[in-house]
Order: C-alpha cells, then structure tokens, then sequence
DNA sequence: TAATATCCATACTATTTAGTATGGATATTA
DNA sequence: TAATATCCATACTAAATAGTATGGATATTA
C-alpha cells in the first residue's frame, strides 16, 4: 500500500511558516525550503497563496488566532479566582507549555511591516487587558491594575529575550519572588 | 574643486550594518545596498571583509562595545549615589538618548546563530551586575538585589518590545510608579 | 620622487530564489 | 460514469545577490 498522499490545507502551510518563522525569523522563509520539508513542490505552494507576501500575511492572521486563544480562553474555561488565573499564566508562560518562539521574530519583523507591527499590538493589547481585568478583580483601582498588569507582562515577555547564565533553580526562585512582589498585597 | 573622496573604515562599515541591522533585521543586510548607502563598490567592501559573514561578526563585536561602554560607563563617569545611578539609567534607557534598535533584531538572532547568542549574553550579564551592584548598595541581600536588578531589566528591555496604544502621558506615570515599586523601600 | 601600501571601481561568474505556465493526478459532483 | 473542481509536479524565466579577478587611484614611506 502507497502513502495515501495527503493534500496540504492553508492551515498547514501556515503553522510551518510559524514555525520556521520562529527559529529562523522572517528572511528564512523560502518557498522552496518550506517545500521540501512539507515534501511538496512550489506547485502546491502557488496554489494555496498568490505570492510570498500573501503567504506571510496568513502567518499573522493565524499567530494572532492562537497566540491569544490558546492561553487566554484556555485559562478562562478552567475558571478560578482572579488570583489563580494571573498564577495559572504566569506559570503556563514560563515553564515552556506554551511556544514564544515566533513572538520574536514578529515583535522584530513589527519594525519594519505594519501588518506585524497591528497584530503584535492587537495581541499585545488583548493580553495585557486580561490581566488588568484580574487585577481589577482583586480590587485595584484602574492605574494600579494596569500597572501591575504591565509590570508581570513585562517580566513574562522579557524572561524569552534576555539570555542569562543564571541556574534554573535560581531562575526559580527569583521569579516567584518576583511574582509574589507584583501580585501579593492585592 | 571635487569631493575630497573620504576613504572608509571598518568601523564606519559596522556601525552602518548596525544602524540596517536595527532597522530591517539581519537578512536585509545585503551588501550591493550597504554600498550605495556609503556610495562605494563592492570593491571597497572586500577589501574590508573577506566576506559577509566575517562582517556580521565584527557588527557584533561593535555592538559589543557600544551596547554596554555606551550607558553604564556614562553613568559611572557621572558619579552619585546608588539611588541616582539606577535611576539615570532607567530615565535614559526609555527616554531615546540611548539607541536600542538593534537589541531586537540581535536578541532574536541570537536564536539561530552562536555568536550572537554569546554577545547578547555578554551584555545583558554586564547589564545585570551593574544594577544587581546598585541595589547591594542599597544594604539589600544578594538574592532580593538580584530579583530586583532583574525586575528592572525586565522592564526596560520589554519597553522597546511590547506594542501599546497606550497615551505618553499614560505611560509615563506608569513607569514611574513601576519603577517606584521596585526601587523603593530600599 | 620612486616605490609600496592602502583603498576602491569595474566587469564578470555562480548561485539562490520568487514567480509562471502547463499538464497530470486525485477527488467531488452531476 | 462523465464532467468538473481541487491539488500538485515539472520545467522553465527573471531577478537578486555573494563572491572573484584585476586594474586604477590615492596616500604613505623610503
């Protein structure tokens, strides 16, 4: 019996382009590469997308679509109190449950692209209003919650940027103080 | 009377990829369009690098040595207290006097090639000490000195990552507050 | 000033890559 | 089953780009 020969869908092209996006940034995505590790030929490329560009702005749309979905929504439907929605994130972001690989290289490509540059801001924005939603939950008034809104996302997004020598265990420990200063007292 | 026909130097090279680097990311530094910035040839560009990944390397090497002599050396020579010190860098770091453009373009890729990787490590670790010394001076334990440094860092470096609508005015007050939380009570 | 080192221009090659044109294979519908 | 839509392979073209070879111009030193 013969491989039955799956046909590729837009969704598969895209969450490749994610992905190698994410390792190797925008400049990296050639069509011919992103071919043989589909083990397909321009053939199918040209089919799903009228040209690169239009390949990349499907990138976006698609990060968009689980860049928010997948953390939120999934924190929502598990429920809990405000406090243990911001632990429950805080927690999923850096322990590597989630992939940050491509933010990056999209926060990095958002400088000279504006579709990037809206989608980065729209995630952005939807994020960072979860958390200052919670934070209002926990009785803060509106700029204290934003702050310490911005304040944990900053320590979220940072901690996949900065490179360190620093042991994991130490890691460890320094973040849960670090959350523990922004969030406790609320 | 002609141009006097200025001759280039390698540092005149880098701090130009540097400057693209920042601007369009790695893969837009092409060299045909390198040289029509600094409207030589080809010719000048191989007699100064035997090839472009020769002259990514001494990119880096530059930013190396601009990244971080550039700030903390500047506010060493100024002199004060702790206090003063971390907080001239932190109104200088978000204020634009310092060029950080081509952190995000490095940092990401610092993800697929060793070298960069190693420099931004290089960086951030002096960037830390420095701040992590400050707040010892503050009579703080290693431990809490470190959580804070790096709390800091966190949001300085996010700053220049994380897209926002949010009004300058807004923002403003919002890092001022942030940064008293961690610097405070010191 | 003669000789040498430094810096760059010109003209080329080879390679990579986006994009197109066309036909074939497989699935879907009439 | 015939007709049509969907998906992909093959074989091309055109353009962009890294790199080389060589000679000329300008500065530096002997």
């Amino acid at each position: 019996m013969k491989k039955p020969k799956e046909r590729l869908s837009k969704e598969q092209w895209s969450a490749l382009g994610l992905k190698v996006l994410g390792q190797k940034g925008v400049g990296a995505l050639r069509i011919d590469e992103l071919c043989q590790k589909l083990k397909v030929t321009k053939g199918s490329f040209y089919w799903h997308f009228k040209g690169r560009a239009i390949f990349l702005s499907a990138i976006l749309d698609y990060w968009k679509k689980i860049a928010t979905l997948d953390i939120i929504e999934r924190i929502e439907i598990q429920g809990g109190s405000a406090k243990e929605k911001i632990s429950t994130l805080f927690e999923e972001a850096n322990s590597g449950v989630v992939d940050f690989s491509a933010e990056q290289a999209i926060r990095h490509w958002a400088r000279s692209n504006k579709p990037a540059a809206r989608a980065v801001l729209d995630v952005d924005e939807k994020r960072i209003n979860f958390l200052v939603e919670q934070f209002k939950a926990l009785k803060l008034n509106k700029l204290e919650a934003e702050t310490r809104a911005h304040l944990l996302y900053s320590l979220i997004i940072s901690e996949g940027v900065i490179y360190q020598r620093e042991k994991p265990a130490n890691r460890r420990q320094r973040l849960r103080r670090s959350f523990a200063a922004i969030v406790e007292e609320a």
